[in-house]
DNA sequence: ATGCACCCTGTAGTAACTATAGGGTCAAGC
DNA sequence: GCTTGACCCTATAGTTACTACAGGGTGCAT
């Protein structure tokens, strides 16, 4: 199988591919006559644990981590239950602070684009370490 | 005002302040003597808006743009309007990508048992379970 | 024999910093 | 007058996970 078929099937840059083997993930691959890589089913297989790792939002250092442990057939699960819950929880805080960040927006973007940027609010609520006085509905002069 | 306060007064490192510097985003200040950078109030301002923008998630990019928009006074709010909406709207989809990330993760570790790496169940669903959509797919503009 | 799709290596670029190396400045203390 | 230490300077390289060339080789069909 040459690189090009393996990136396809894995929908997964060619550069990628190659990238993954420089860095250590994917084992180097036979060669062709003509120099070209051959790959084997070993290497697609690692290949999609790698991309559907990668999906989930694991580090290459996780992924790397990930399959030490997975090559191991003898290694207790616990480590690797250690890994994915550390992510998860990272993944959790994540979402924390990007919902405290949305409401912050939301709220700054409370003022609508009439006036001109002298008054505008989102400057100043940027300007300034705390948000702007409160939104109070008034009419347009 | 020296560098070194300016850093502790906006909570900033001081090697960010000169990236910040070189790459255009705040205006090159006045040296002394001893060709130490001299900073004044303007410069406070404009790294306290920069900050803060980076705090609400904005890319370099957007904060430039922001800056830009902000320095003249005169311009419509719409356009920093737009900016801010946009950001809004990609802090949301990040939320969403994250939240349906989070459920496949918690899913996966529901399986975790006792075992070894052989039948470890978070081992086989990254090696086989495929994504429907890409859930993570481009970062934050 | 020529075109084309594919492959190769090697290097540099991306975002937004951070971290070093190797030096200069300044005020205080002896 | 000299040293110590905290601060400052420039320039360069490293970080993550790729992506994009440049400049060339291979394989197959026409």
């Amino acid at each position: 199988m040459k690189i090009g078929e393996l990136a396809k099937t894995t929908g997964t840059k060619v550069e990628t591919i190659r990238y993954y083997e420089a860095s250590g993930l994917l084992p180097k691959p036979a060669r062709t006559q003509g120099n070209y890589r051959d790959y084997e089913l070993s290497h697609l297989e690692r290949l999609m644990f790698i991309r559907r790792s990668r999906d989930l939002g694991f580090t290459l250092k996780s992924v790397r981590e990930l399959l030490t442990l997975a090559d191991d057939n003898a290694e207790p699960c616990g480590a690797i239950d250690e890994v994915a819950s550390a992510h998860l929880l990272a993944v959790e805080q994540k979402i924390a602070d990007l919902t405290a960040l949305r409401d912050e927006l939301t709220l700054m973007l409370q003022c609508s684009g009439d006036g001109t940027v002298g008054d505008c609010r989102i400057i100043s609520s940027l300007a300034s370490r705390s948000l702007p006085k409160p939104l109070v509905p008034q009419p347009l002069p």
